[in-house]
DNA sequence: GTCGTAAAATGACAGACTGTCACAAATTAT
DNA sequence: ATAATTTGTGACAGTCTGTCATTTTACGAC
């Protein structure tokens, strides 16, 4: 977390170095991030860096948790659209991703250039950063009656794989961006397993 | 890759080295490995150990590309054991992860010390180094008639999602070492999940 | 307006690290 | 024995990070 005095500082500063930040972390790969260039393209003195973050990391964790709060929020609005079907995240967030509706979303295009960077940027501790991996603010929105089990903790699974399936349609996505449609048919055949099961129909009895 | 020059090394001074690498990689987390210390610990001179490796990068990626190996024939004869079941993959991985069998298998202990010191490290990525995630050896042991579909790719897929499960698994139980049991439990929900799906039953007609 | 105290700014510095390179030593071929 | 090739070596240039003693600024009391 930033000190009282980063958040006390003279808005123009204050912007001046978040841009530089944000300019580094979507540039070059997080271990070769570099706070010398960060304060020298936002014209800060070394030691002023550090009175206002503890360390690189502390810097990090703070730009990822903002970003970590915008994603919750458009995850959120894009449930509200399926009606509260989590099934139907994988598909939706992909397509906003990919830009399907084609606008491009300022903050998502930074998440992408991240992403891009640290290939396989474990979304795990990404959204791990809340105490409960499936954030209020989602749990508010999801119809349960969907779901074969209505407590929140099953929920919280759901959402847990639901956003493993994500993850995965989007680093494809990145590793061979000319695969849309492919990624998008695999997207679906993994939320189908999600949804119906992997097993084959007359291995489903064992289940009661 | 390593260079030729590196494999033609006398045996002794290889180990000297690669122990040194070893202990390196599960002491400190990736962005802080240090070839400095790896070379003082094995009594190499610095520019020898230039003359083997192109830089940290392919030590590493070298060094992770021999656990992958191991891993996979691990998971090969967990699936035997397994009549070829996908879905009792990650329960019986993990309880061999934990322990459950009261010995400890040396390269297994290593990696979970890679993966404790480095929270979440990407299984995705891991496993990705092979062109297909679900390797050879694994396709070959898995039993396709308790798939919902027989071919490779769905195979593919449901393997995708049991690691998934199993990473979850292995990494909660980094975060909090008490709650095995209960980690247990939710592999198992999670596992229900994969093989039945997650849908209520209401829901599921849709599927046709 | 001046003095004094607390907050903030600053850049020189110590310590560490990486990758390179010119040259020495050893090994192999002729 | 000599030449050619491969391997070994450590000094070095260039970066980087986090600290800290010191200066500058802000601000309230008198």
């Amino acid at each position: 977390m930033p000190t009282t005095t980063f958040f006390r500082l003279p808005e123009e500063k204050r912007d001046r170095l978040m841009d530089a930040c944000w300019t580094e972390l979507t540039t070059v790969r997080f271990a070769d991030i570099s706070i010398n260039r960060i304060i020298a393209t936002a014209h800060i003195p070394r030691g002023s860096f550090y009175q206002y973050f503890e360390d690189k990391e502390d810097l990090i964790h703070f730009l990822l948790e903002d970003m970590r709060e915008y994603f919750v929020s458009l995850l959120r609005d894009i449930l509200v659209e399926a009606r509260g079907d989590l099934f139907a995240l994988p598909a939706m967030a992909y397509d906003h991703f990919i830009g399907h509706h084609g606008y491009t979303d300022p903050m998502l295009t930074l998440f992408i250039k991240i992403m891009t960077l640290n290939k396989g940027m474990d979304l795990q501790s990404f959204m791990g950063g809340s105490k409960h991996f499936l954030p209020d603010q989602l749990w508010e929105v999801i119809d349960t009656s969907r779901l074969r089990r209505q407590n929140r903790e099953y929920a919280n699974q759901v959402f847990h794989l639901t956003c493993a399936v994500l993850a995965f349609a989007v680093v494809e996505t990145l590793q061979d961006p000319a695969q849309v449609s492919q990624v998008r048919e695999l997207t679906k055949i993994r939320t189908d397993l999600l949804r119906y099961g992997g097993a084959a129909d007359g291995y489903e009895e064992e289940h009661t």
